[in-house]
DNA sequence: GTGAGAATGAGAGGCAATCTCAATCTTCTT
DNA sequence: AAGAAGATTGAGATTGCCTCTCATTCTCAC
């Protein structure tokens, strides 16, 4: 069973659906990044069946509720992981796809420098 | 006249068309990032008409020959811009679009340490 | 349980980018 | 300067990722 007491709370309003609970527990126990076609490969493997629009819609409503973070490594597709404490950042292999993980505390240095000089609020990257 | 005596050797033995001076001529003109869709409506008010083919293609034949700088900026969109000497990023307002560029040594020395722990060779971003 | 409002499936649609292939152009060789 | 080999081009089809539409189904406050 993945039934999750948290989750009602987390959804903040929005009705917590069978599919809803699939995902969550596809991607919390994805250890690495996963992208929206291979969520649904999964979850068509589960007992119920699951469409491509609704991974995507709920990826959106995830991402909105920030349980989920939205990645766009390599070339075009997008990549989602569970939002967690230590913020990171990722290298990705042009040749094999190969996805590594690092974090470096000049990244937080970088982002305050140039949040300072330029008036953004940097989000991503 | 655009006609560029360079343009031969950098070119590296690829012919050199009207089509390619054209486009370099543009993109060298272009003082920010200019998108492929930019470059073909640019493109066809000149006196040759070109096509969004040709666009793409010439644009990762200029990649591949170092002439120009790729870079996925906002949400899809790739956009291109002459490689130039100062090193330098971009903030992109997730609200207007807006791109503004920046530099810090700190990308530097981020990239230094990101490539000596973990052995990659960083090449974008 | 009922009903208002939200989520879902299937397929159409959108958009950036790539591919196909016959016709055309560049450049190298005479 | 002409010919030939090989690369480029245009137009449209195609792919890949993602969003939208709308009739049907589900969730949850009452």
């Amino acid at each position: 069973m993945r039934g999750n007491l948290n989750l009602l709370s987390e959804m903040k309003g929005h009705p917590v659906t069978a599919h809803r609970q699939l995902l969550l527990h596809l991607i919390r126990n994805a250890h690495d990044h996963i992208d929206a076609k291979e969520l649904y490969r999964r979850g068509a493997n589960e007992e119920e069946s699951i469409s491509l629009s609704t991974v995507y819609r709920n990826l959106q409503v995830f991402k909105k509720l920030g349980l989920v973070e939205e990645r766009r490594l390599g070339q075009m597709r997008c990549y989602y992981e569970i939002k967690q404490k230590p913020e990171h950042h990722h290298l990705v292999c042009q040749r094999c796809g190969k996805i590594v993980d690092f974090e470096s505390p000049l990244i937080r240095k970088l982002m305050d420098e140039v949040q300072h000089q330029h008036g953004f609020n940097v989000t991503k990257k």
